[in-house]
RNA sequence: GGGGGAGUUCCCGAGUGGUCAAAGGGAACGGACUGUAAAUCCGUUGGUGUUUACCUUCAGAGGUUCGAAUCCUCUCUCCCCCA
């Protein structure tokens, strides 16, 4: 009988443990994990798993996904989301992976950022099965006395084992007091929530790991801490992430989206298909086998990629929408009038505009905000990139009537549009 | 506390009396090309409807000079070294 029941434990665990550890990049430590399993299940008690949010941009991109779908599977398996929105320790920046002392983002930022990120998060995960802390709850009360208290139980050496640290004090680049309480901060988040797992990127090991050190000092059992992958953005090289400009948002415009996917190049297209996608692994090894044996356009492929990730963020038949505006909007040599039609903004053309009915060229690009000069207006008609229904105007001192414009479509360079109204 | 260095156009950075609206790179924008908003190549990148001209710009305020980003004085900001 025990020996039936023993037997359906362990199934559930080695069934809750597979999921867990799908696309992570490493466990500290797995047997911890597989303990913790086990008490939760055979008790029936929940684990309380930790997600740490970073406040300096307000947008979720895909390479937050990475982690929160994970975070939404543990919510899938019954398990408790602790999403803790750092909007203290923001305030002192994370050092991790710096060269530099962070610019500082003021209150007001951090809560404007928070708020949107909230809006955001849903998506994804199941708000009825998350709880929402921000860490300024028990960081700001804090008196100095409590911060000599964590600080106490942490030293110098340990701090400068991290690269991002040494590598700084090595170059006489400075390293803010403040910078150093980042992770002693973080790690004090773990045991105020007595977290059991905490999740986060491969970025994240010595913050997560610090963690750990701190719950053992105030007589905690340590977290567990698994580590994703980071996604890769749009630039193929760094890491994805807004203040590099090159992350795409999940709330992003559904064209803009599959574009974006588009321009990712070929090389990390199939770490997309892994992190990020709906396909299954043995669709995704047959298709990269297609691309490597040159059986299929690597085009082809990214479009099936592109198309899915919209649909998972956009709702159904998005990816197929985005793809027909893609298609009009960035294939070249392409002018489909009826299309550009329906995505081109609308201006609405005012008499006082012209001038004996008549409005200089230039004058109108900077009315429908083209360029920001006179200058700038006259360099981009130079230079062919302004088109009156897909005619290019080459003409710097060319005035137009009223009714030569409207109802027809104004186009700076490839892929911006007006429709005057 | 003492000594030294730096602040240039969107960013990095060259420029140390006129030839400077200021090299070069990055970024951005336009064009060509491409399966792709990748790569590559070409062009543009303070402003002004009279564009071989004029105006504004090289941390800020004054000054020297026919003439200053460049020299002098003070102020502000940042960094480094020694203690």
């Amino acid at each position: 009988m025990d020996r039936k029941k023993d037997n359906l434990i362990n199934k559930e665990i080695e069934r809750q443990f597979n999921i867990i550890i799908d696309k992570a990049k490493d466990v500290v430590t797995q047997d911890e994990l597989k303990q913790k399993l086990f008490k939760s299940i055979s008790e029936n008690k929940p684990l309380k798993i930790k997600l740490g949010i970073d406040l300096t941009a307000p947008d979720v991109h895909l390479g937050h996904t990475v982690v929160l779908n994970k975070l939404k599977e543990f919510q899938d398996l019954g398990h408790i989301a602790i999403l803790i929105l750092g909007d203290y320790t923001t305030r002192v920046g994370d050092p991790s992976g710096r060269t530099k002392v962070r610019p500082i983002l003021s209150i007001e930022e951090i809560k404007k950022n928070a708020e949107t990120f909230r809006n955001q998060v849903f998506r994804i995960l199941d708000p009825d099965k998350t709880e929402l802390v921000n860490n300024s709850e028990w960081l700001e009360p804090m008196k100095l006395e409590d911060v000599i208290n964590i600080t106490s139980r942490y030293t110098l050496a340990r701090l400068l084992e991290r690269n991002d640290f040494s590598y700084r004090f090595k170059n006489n680049i400075p390293i803010s007091i403040m910078e150093i309480l980042y992770p002693l901060m973080q790690a004090y988040d773990s045991v105020v929530i007595k977290a059991d797992i905490e999740l986060g990127g491969t970025d994240q090991t010595f913050n997560l790991l610090t963690g750990r050190d701190m719950q053992r000092e105030f007589n905690q059992e340590p977290q567990v801490i698994i580590t994703f992958p980071l996604l890769v953005g749009t630039d193929g090289i760094e890491k994805m992430s807004k203040s590099l400009g090159n992350y795409i948002g999940i709330t992003e415009e559904k064209d803009i989206m599959f574009a974006k996917i588009m321009s990712i190049s070929d090389d990390v297209m199939f770490d997309y298909f892994k992190l990020i996608s709906n396909f299954t692994y043995s669709k995704i090894e047959e298709l990269e086998r297609n691309v490597s044996e040159g059986k299929v356009n690597p085009g082809d492929v990214k479009r099936k990629l592109a198309r899915n990730i919209v649909n998972i963020y956009q709702g159904k038949n998005s990816g197929e929408e985005a793809e027909r505006i893609f298609n009009t909007k960035f294939k070249i040599g392409f002018f489909d009038k009826e299309l550009i039609n329906e995505i081109s903004r609308p201006f609405k053309l005012k008499p006082e505009m012209f001038k004996n009915g008549k409005i200089w060229l230039i004058k109108l690009l900077n009315e429908v905000g083209y360029a920001r000069s006179n200058s700038e207006a006259r360099r981009l008609v130079e230079q062919k990139g302004i088109k009156l229904d897909n005619d290019i105007l080459s003409n710097v001192d060319l005035e137009l009537g009223i009714d030569e414009l409207r109802g027809k479509i104004l186009q700076r360079g490839k892929r911006e549009y007006i429709k005057f109204v």
